[in-house]
DNA sequence: CTTTAAACATACTTATAAAGTATGAATTCG
DNA sequence: CGAATTCATACTTTATAAGTATGTTTAAAG
């Protein structure tokens, strides 16, 4: 009798987050490359290429071509939102389908539910959108949970 | 170029959600048969029967067996929450693995990521476990996207 | 006291998407 | 030119969600 689905945030996002916070935190000496932030974050190389090129379409890194080439922020880490990042890997947030095409909600109860998935999905996207990387790279990780 | 992951709730959530509030709107006539709610939503009636197992199992509701039979909500639609139903079908909201097992946080990034995810979690937690049946079923559906 | 209608249980199948890999082309620096 | 990097696409693998099949147990009703 196993239960049902888990909500997890996917590794795109999880990896994407990081590598922009890596990037935040190291880009002082020019651009870096992704076999860095893969070697540095134990991070499939090729995987995160796939992620990193995400978040260069979406404007959110610049690439640099050639030897001494690799990644900057496209712009500065305070005006950098969790919510591009996230929009960027994989799409605006919608959890659940009905949220982007209403004409799926025909029934009376349907619309109920889906007011309460639509609340909280505006919660989690305002929240995202309202923390910037410079936000993530000044916080202080708690002492218990810190192992490094 | 595909993008990742979707964060979409799942359909145990989503249809368990609905078979409760359907049991909350419909259970003044004694016990009501699975059949009937997955006629009356839509929804596969093998597949309710499983869901509605869990949510058995977590006490939310009570099965009765033979002709006659069927389900009835444990306890009353205003003291019953949306978490619990979550909870019930899918087991505690849980964002990411690190979440649930900090030891696998062993560096100082994945902690400064792992605060905000925490953060999220935590807020989508509150509002379900705030959340009763009986606020959802006196809920109003604007009419804009009712279309009964 | 048998029939029947429901819940209950488990194991299986299928479909989908996440996660990761492979191969190679394009660009640019020294 | 040669090497190091990004860039692009297509593929493979793995995990899990979603749904189905088959059968057992319980209890009301005739």
């Amino acid at each position: 009798m196993k239960k049902g689905g888990e909500m997890k945030l996917s590794t795109t996002i999880r990896y994407g987050t990081r590598l922009m916070l890596d990037m935040a935190e190291n880009q002082q000496n020019g651009p870096i490359r992704i076999r860095t932030i893969a070697k540095r974050q134990g991070i499939s190389e090729k995987y995160l290429e796939k992620i990193v090129r995400l978040l260069r379409k979406a404007g959110l890194v610049d690439g640099l071509r050639g030897p001494g080439g690799g990644y900057v922020l496209a712009s500065s880490p305070d005006s950098i939102t969790l919510g591009e990042i996230l929009e960027a890997v994989q799409g605006k947030i919608e959890l659940c389908p009905c949220l982007g095409e209403p004409e799926k909600c025909e029934k009376h109860q349907y619309c109920k539910t889906r007011m309460v998935w639509n609340d909280i999905n505006h919660a989690v996207s305002t929240r995202l959108h309202s923390t910037t990387l410079a936000d993530l790279r000044d916080s202080v990780c708690p002492a218990e949970t810190r192992m490094e």
